[in-house]
This record gives structure tokens, sequence and C-alpha cells, in this order.
DNA sequence: TATTTTACCTAATGATATTAAGCAAAATGT
DNA sequence: ACATTTTGCTTAATATCATTAGGTAAAATA
């Protein structure tokens, strides 16, 4: 089953990491499946054995980095006491690992999210997983009296998760030309503020 | 100058309505020029005679909505007494203009904001003052106490926009299938809880 | 009335996604 | 060890657009 010097998993990951540095790099229209077979040193036709089609080969590139995203998540959380603790762990985690992989990032958030396929997309199944647990997390604050009692965690969400993709996704536009934790603290402070309670209960 | 039975600018704004239209229900990739064109009662050569080519037509589409949108802002907030009045004022006012104009909305929100030519657009400048109002408001509450003193105006902006693109966002990508102002009043509630003081000033 | 300009058309052209058909090396079975 | 099948790939088509070229008839203008 060896072929010319390569086996089929080595050949799917060049293919894989030839398109998301072109995707990323000059955009999913701009880049051609010849570009992509030529980077990866293959002919067109043969990523047709490998893929379906382009936009195939566009929703299947970040598969393999969300489920890892969601499998470090349980163990980044894993031990954490608070639900604050827990909110700001996720937070810096979740930037974290988008610096690190800026490639795929820049395909979710730029390419797939606003892509009509992306909700049937099994990416799509793992970042509700992903930002499930946040709900979770507010439940576990209002019930520990860290939030107000009737904080409404779907809104809570929202504003969250709404917050963290605008920034991220401005620092991709502008091509991560500044780093993503800059006033972070304070950033994450100003949302929780929101979440604790009225009663001032959790003045410092 | 006049012609088969139309006017130059006549037929541009029809290429305009139906670009629209098609982008927003197939996706700009799926939309052909012949498709367009047809729709418009034109030939596919004729509408390069009003626009560049396809990607042109997509930055200019918007044009119009936004300078209207900037337009229609200052009007609605000039007379407002208080920040929290005009941030509120802001958000139902903004929501109610995506939700009378979604087809605008869609391509501004999924296909524009992610195009890597979207930052030299006319679109982003005039998104970019309108989004710039907020930094007022924000000082203008600082000032008069209605928000705490140590509040970063850029970051409570991230705050917010980040969290009305979201939501507008995934009401776009849901086919527009609820109301936008579902839970809106509880939303800003919440956000607004953060800028004001720690000192529970402003307790209710 | 003659000339120019406008608004459009039909018919190339060229790029590119996708398929078809085939082939040599490796794997497998006997 | 030899025959057969499978794998991994190739070089051509094919089909679908975006974009251009060149032309034409009506309207505007002189």
């Amino acid at each position: 089953m060896a072929n010319r010097g390569s086996n089929r998993e080595d050949t799917k990951s060049r293919i894989i990491e030839s398109a998301k540095r072109l995707f990323a790099e000059q955009g999913y229209q701009k880049t051609t499946i010849i570009d992509i077979s030529r980077q990866a040193g293959l002919s067109e036709a043969a990523l047709y054995e490998y893929f379906q089609g382009k936009e195939d080969l566009l929703l299947t590139i970040p598969d393999l980095w969300v489920s890892e995203l969601l499998k470090d998540l349980e163990d980044q959380l894993f031990g954490l006491k608070g639900a604050i603790n827990k909110l700001r762990k996720y937070l810096w985690w979740n930037l974290k690992r988008i610096e690190e992989s800026p490639l795929d990032a820049k395909i979710v958030y730029l390419f797939l999210k606003t892509n009509a396929n992306f909700l049937k997309t099994d990416v799509y199944s793992n970042v509700k997983i992903l930002y499930g647990y946040l709900l979770d997390i507010f439940e576990e604050g209002k019930a520990n009296g860290e939030f107000r009692s009737d904080l409404n965690p779907y809104i809570a969400r929202d504003i969250f998760v709404g917050t963290m993709d605008h920034i991220v996704t401005r620092w991709l536009l502008k091509d991560r030309s500044y780093s993503l934790f800059d006033n972070l603290e304070e950033l994450f402070e100003l949302m929780v503020e929101g979440f604790k309670g009225r009663n001032c209960k959790n003045l410092s």
C-alpha cells in the first residue's frame, strides 16, 4: 500500500497544511486548487482523491484544531475553583490558543463563521460545546453567589463570546500587529463587573 | 442621452438591487454575474459599464446604506440627555435599522467584514465613525457620573460593539428566524451594569 | 442632416474547478 | 515467484464562470 515515498495520511496533512497557509495568506477565493496541490507536491486531480472539492477542504481544515481545543479545555478547567477563576482561565486560554494557531483561527473566524454551510459543520458543533461550558460556569457563579442571582446565563454568554470574538476578529484583520493580551485584565474586569450582584457584595 | 427605456442611474440601482438580493440569498461565491445581469434585465457585459467587476460590486453595495445610517444617527441622538439613554437609543436604533434592511446587513456583517479589502473601503471608514460615537457617549457618562470614573472607553466600546455584532451575526446566520429584540432589555442592563461605578451609586 | 455619444449586445478569451481515463509501483494472494 | 488487485498518482478533457473585444442602433448634439 506504500507508494512513491509517502503514505496516505502524510499526503492528506500536506494538503491541509498547504491549504491552510494559502487560504490564510491570500483568502479563500484567490487561492486556487492548483496553488494548493503544487504546494503539496501533487497534481490538481490528486487532491480530489482526498477531498471532495475546494469548499470541503475549507470546511475540513479546522476540524482537528477545534477538537483538540475541546479536549484541552476540560484539562485546563480541571481543578479550578470558582466561576470567576474559571471564566478568567477560559479567556486567557482561548486567546493563547488562538495566538498559537493564527492560521486555523483566521480560517475559523474570518472564512468559516460567515459561510452558510458552517452551521452544518462538525466545527460548529464543537464550537457550540466549547461555548456551552460557559453556561455551566455562569450557573456555578449564580449558585455560589459570585454572580447576581438573576443572571441570565445565555445573555452573559453572548456578552462574553461576542466580546471575545470581536477582539479576535479585529486582531486577525489587522494582521496580528499587536498583542491580543493588551488591556485584557481591564476588559475582563469590566465584563465580569456586570455579572456580579448589584448588592456590592463583591467589592474588592 | 436617454436610451431604450431607462436612464443610467435607474440601471445602476437595478443592478445593485439584484446583486444585493442574490448575494444575500445565495452567498457571494455562488452568485454569478450572469444571474445578476439577467435579474437586472441586461447582458453580462453591460454590467461592466457600471461596475469594475464582481468584487467592486460587492464592496459598493452597502455604501449608500451605511452613509444613510451615519446621517440618521446624529438625528436619533439629538436632544437626548444622559449617556445611558443615548447608549440605549444607539442599540435599539441600530438593531431596528438592521431589521429593516436585512439584505444590506447580511452583506456588511457576513461578506464584507471578512473581506481583506474591507479595511480600504468607504464602508469601513463610515462604520468606524459610527462606532466612534460610542466613545463620546462613554466619555459623557464618565464626566457626569453615570459610569465609573476609571472606565476605559475603548474597552467599553469593544464590549458593546462585540456583543451587538455577535447577536446580529447569529440572527443573520439563523435566517432571522426570531426577533432581534428578544431579551434586549436584559442584555442592555447587564452590559451597562459593568460600566456603572462599583460604589453602588446607581442602584435603582 | 451629419456626427458623436450612450447604452447596450453577441461573441470571444482565459482562468479555474472538477472529471475521465489511464498507468506504474506496491501490496496481496496463491 | 508470479498473477492480480489496489493505491496513489498522472496527463488530458470538460464545464463554468469572470472579464474583454468589437460592434450596433438609438438618442443626443452640432
